[in-house]
DNA sequence: GTCAAGACTTGGAATAAGTCTAAATATCAG
DNA sequence: CTGATATTTAGACTTATTCCAAGTCTTGAC
């Protein structure tokens, strides 16, 4: 399960990601991200802190919050919540959606067919669907309003 | 922004909800699901315990959990958890989808266009949508081999 | 109607997840 | 190398939710 991920790849996204925020590079940031993609599933801050610690003993909860908030804010990673319950951290940037397992509670992903520009989903054999929902994220009406009053002010 | 619900109406809905299961009817249910009617927003459980708290003093904080989730499990009341923080409560079982809006957080509803059959989603106007996410839920492909094998059992 | 059995509600204690704070440490530009 | 600033750390704190045990209400049987 585990990914072999070259160190170089860690070290240039994280740098990019880093760089476009101002914002320093850090054995933390590097280890903690490195664990992220080393297995491309979706844990929850706690496991990355049991993944991270045992190789880093100095590590602390703190720091894997903030590293986690750090990442999303850099666009290195995304935010994960589906169900209530602890936040969920997915390092796969590419175009995909989320499958959520009612029974054991896993997430999975779902990729966009890349092939086609159309937003077709490909769902993998094996899963059964029960319900699906599509989540917009963006400015509702009234937020875009003041926006746009306080841009001309 | 309040909508008068007539109490038949939520009395026969949540009858029903409650006899598909076996629960009972019981003063605090029908309190909590006629305010969820009422104004159809997305409130946290705190909000619900608040607004139903001004009119039933001694409603306890326990009681909005436990009828909440009853709610759910009756499929009188849909839980939303869309980001970090407390878990939101829609009362609207049509089918519909979400808005987030990532400045004020407030959730609203897009419904699927009733008039087709197919998902066309029609964006009502003023929203600017910068992302969104599919989620499917369901049983995955493990959970799935394993109940059928239980069931061969 | 009365009664027992079980369902429901309650307040408060307990837990889990996440945030905040202030001091110590690391990084970077010059 | 040094100062300015960003980052990390441990632990206290807050918030959201669950658990628990005692009391109350509902219901069906008589």
């Amino acid at each position: 399960m585990e990914r072999q991920v070259p160190i170089d790849f860690v070290d240039e996204r994280l740098n990019k990601g880093l760089a476009r925020t101002g914002l320093r590079f850090t054995a933390q940031r590097r280890h903690i991200y490195s664990k992220l993609l080393e297995k491309g599933d979706h844990p929850s801050a706690d496991e990355v802190f049991m993944r991270a610690k045992s190789d880093m003993p100095d590590l602390s909860m703190a720091t894997v919050y903030n590293t986690l908030d750090t990442l999303v804010k850099c666009g290195l990673v995304r935010q994960v919540n589906h169900e209530r319950g602890p936040t969920r951290y997915c390092s796969n940037m590419e175009k995909h959606h989320h499958f959520h397992c009612t029974t054991c509670n896993g997430v999975f992903d779902i990729r966009s067919d890349p092939e086609s520009g159309e937003p077709e989903i490909h769902m993998p054999p094996g899963f059964e669907v029960l319900q699906f929902e599509i989540l917009f994220r963006g400015i509702c009406p009234e937020c875009a309003a003041k926006q746009a009053a306080e841009a001309n002010a």
